[in-house]
RNA sequence: GCGGGAUUAGCUCAGUUGGUAGAGCAGCGCUUUUACACAGCGAAGGUCGCAGGUUCAAGCCCUGCAUCCCGCACCA
């Protein structure tokens, strides 16, 4: 009975020998394109559409396994809508991720020796260019062994020309409307990447930290932070607090300090809470933004105390150029000695601020930097500001956010949301589109004609890029291509919950403001994968497990199947290798059972029972599809297959030879339902399949579910 | 402080609108009878964190509590 069978069906399935030549075949076809799908006939020209724009992984590596847990999904999406009919574009593309990418080769030159600075703008660019170049390809190959059915063609990069278009588009455009402002605020300074950063960008750590409490003329101050306090001329109080009514708002009391004798002005504000400490606090407005909000209201000067080193300024006396770390328990020890120390509490647990890459202490500054005001009213859009444009489309339900309790979370956010710094004095990145000569500013998305003018040397933060991704890839700022009309708003988004704030927050706020539309319908968030032990996967923790390892043992339709079921949206997941040895089990089971249907005649009637109820998993699969419960479908299909196909049915027919057709008809059509979740074996089966004639990734779904 | 989540079999986790608890792995007994030992059959294993409440019916809804986790925040 095996004469007919192709040989290979005889051993076990071999994932290594298959995954590539289908992979292949698949992009050979062309069909990862809609355009070739409309235009071979397979996708009607005025069907429907499904688009996804893949999360660009950043270019400073190779894709790790969190990664799988993506493309697994929105493969499974992607081959999904396309089997319903849908012109399905998935279009890849790499971030450049400036802050991550610059510091990484930054790193590797220091290694090597070879200090950034004195390489010049230019060379350093360079040497960027070549990494990225590198990890791109490598990302790109890795995207492709785990079966990702991405139009190629459509490929784009956050950094490439195009997209730079769209950002020195986007900047003008909101230059202008007022939205981009060059301001001296309170910013994140980060000593050690000599940049500032996002609010976003920091990392906040607990430490243990001496608390000193000083006698500061008739009150007693607390401080962490006793080398910020040498300009400290203001000494602040809730007006409500009985203990110090005896002093007036405004009233000026000279005392001895630091350095010898101030003059220190008494301020009253509703900021202070009572119960901490004494009550009492001076402020440092150059270096807490706090102490600055205080300053801005009632009008205080500011002076600076530390530089962008973090050392001392002259104002710090015999202190100056000190770093301040030396510095502050000499500084103490000043003080005790004039009799000024109070007390020391060492069990104090401060917030430290880091900045999320370089790990450097963040050290508040007032600087001049460029800014997007959240809160202005925008002419153009209704005179609602961008925080109102971000919120109404979730408000609405225009977005809907998988799993819903996010939304919560996203509103929680913007309403703590502050003006957004944009520039980096990093070099890799899109370059401020704004240029300087003398006392004049130019703003445009082209460089003035004319001699002497200097563009700003500073970047645009990554997530200024990132934010126009479903727009900039598809033709913005051309209005008119075809793709933007057809793919945008594009139907999913599937990053990690991670970069809800981060990204698709931002996203919102972009095409909201650019295109009057939502960037897409819904965000299907997931969770971040762990490690067995339920740890971050780490370069520190030396836990990291290779995809690529994984798919040359078991398999790229394993490890995806494992990172699909039981997961659900917006969970976390451990990852465990006994999850994936068990769907490669199931992709042998379901060799077999096909090596077992073929070898068996096509003949006798359908089992109407059999059938019946082949057809309600079929319907109830194409329900949780369109419902995002992947990890259901692919557990119910799992299920069926192996112990109620295999189990039961093929039990039941040996030896009766009606089943042929029945047979048949179930393993055709469970190799449809199963091919968005295992791409390759199923593919494969197909092909050995008599009587085939189409790729099995452009078949349609199976009809007599669709309504 | 504000907000969110988790708590289900030894382990990892599902459980779609409330209707007699599920999977994988581990483990136990039997089976080498061929589509498949990358297997089959069978058995075992859970007072669904705790305490109340709503309901004919609750793992699922409501209230409170406990433990753990994660965001956000200007306590010097």
């Amino acid at each position: 009975m095996h004469d007919k069978l192709p040989k290979k069906l005889l051993a076990p399935y071999n994932p290594k020998e298959t995954e590539e030549k289908i992979y292949k075949l698949w992009e050979e076809s062309g069909f990862f394109n809609p355009d070739t799908c409309v235009k071979k006939g397979v996708t009607e020209k005025d069907a429907q559409t499904f688009s996804i724009i893949l999360p660009p992984p950043n270019a400073t590596g190779v894709l790790h396994l969190g990664h799988t847990l993506e493309d697994s999904m929105q493969d499974t999406m992607i081959r999904y809508n396309r089997m319903r009919g849908r012109q399905t574009l998935w279009l890849p593309g790499t971030d450049h991720a400036a802050i991550a990418t610059d510091s990484k080769v930054t790193k590797m030159l220091e290694k090597e020796g070879v200090k950034k600075k004195d390489m010049g703008r230019e060379k350093f660019l360079e040497r960027v260019d070549e990494f990225v170049t590198d990890s791109r390809k490598t990302i790109v190959s890795q995207l492709r062994k785990m079966g990702s059915s991405l139009d190629w063609s459509r490929e784009a990069f956050t950094l490439d020309e195009k997209r730079n278009l769209a950002v020195r588009t986007a900047f003008k455009k909101m230059y202008d409307d007022g939205l981009i402002y060059r301001g001296y605020r309170i910013v994140n300074w980060d000593p050690k990447g000599q940049t500032v950063i996002s609010d976003d960008e920091i990392v906040y750590q607990d430490k243990k930290t001496k608390f000193y409490t000083f006698k500061y003329g008739p009150f007693e101050i607390g401080t962490t932070r006793p080398e910020t306090k040498f300009g400290d001329k203001y000494v602040v109080m809730h007006p409500d607090d009985k203990r110090y009514v005896k002093y007036k708002d405004g009233q000026k009391i000279k005392l001895e300090w630091i350095n010898g004798e101030v003059e220190a002005t008494v301020i009253k504000d509703k900021v202070i809470d009572m119960e901490f400490g004494t009550g009492v606090m001076t402020i440092t407005p150059w270096h807490t933004a706090i102490d600055f909000e205080i300053a801005e209201r009632h009008k205080l000067d500011k002076e600076q105390i530390i530089d962008k080193y973090g050392k001392l300024l002259p104002i710090a006396g015999e202190f100056a150029g000190t770093k301040i770390d030396d510095a502050r328990e000499k500084i103490v020890e000043k003080l005790k000695d004039k009799g000024l120390l109070v007390s020391i509490d060492e069990n104090y647990v401060n917030r430290i601020a880091t900045a999320e890459r370089s790990g450097g202490v963040i050290e508040p500054q007032i600087m001049l930097q460029w800014f997007v005001d959240v809160n202005k009213k925008i002419a153009a859009r209704e005179n609602k500001s961008l925080k109102e444009l971000m919120l109404e489309p979730v408000r609405d339900g225009k977005i809907k956010i998988l799993p819903d309790h996010f939304e919560k979370v996203y509103y929680n956010w913007i309403e703590n949301l502050h003006d957004w710094c944009i520039s980096r004095q990093i070099w890799y990145g899109h370059q401020v589109p704004v240029w300087y000569k003398e006392s004049g500013v130019y703003v445009d998305i082209d460089a003035p004609k004319g001699e002497g003018w200097k563009q700003d040397p500073d970047t645009l933060d990554t997530w200024f890029s990132s934010g126009l991704w479903t727009f900039s890839t598809l033709g913005w700022p051309d209005e008119k291509t075809p793709d933007l009309k057809k793919f945008h708003p594009t139907s999913v988004i599937n990053p990690g919950y991670e970069i809800l704030f981060f990204w698709v927050a931002r996203m919102i706020l972009m095409s909201q403001y650019l295109l009057g539309e939502v960037p897409f319908k819904t965000v299907y968030l997931h969770g971040i994968l762990r490690d067995a032990k339920g740890q971050k996967f780490s370069k520190s923790l030396s836990n990291g497990v290779d995809p690529i390892e994984i798919i040359k043992e078991y398999g790229a339709d394993a490890l995806r199947m494992s990172m699909i079921v039981g997961i659900g949206p917006g969970a976390d997941a451990k990852f465990d290798i006994q999850k994936v040895k068990a769907y490669s089990k199931f992709a042998n089971k379901l060799w077999n059972i096909a090596r077992y249907v073929f070898g068996v005649e096509k003949s006798g009637e359908l089992e109407k029972k059999l059938i019946a109820e082949f057809n309600s998993l079929a319907k109830e699969i194409t329900l949780d599809m369109e419902n995002f419960r992947f990890y259901l479908a692919g557990e119910k299909l799992y299920a069926y297959i192996w112990h109620r196909l295999a189990d039961e049915i093929i039990e039941e027919s040996k030896g009766k030879k009606e089943y042929g057709a029945t047979l048949h008809y179930i393993l055709e059509n469970s190799l449809k339902l199963l091919h968005p979740f295992m791409p390759f074996i199923t593919e494969e089966i197909w092909s050995m399949m008599p009587g085939r004639k189409n790729l099995l990734m452009i078949e349609k779904w199976p009809n007599h579910v669709n309504k």
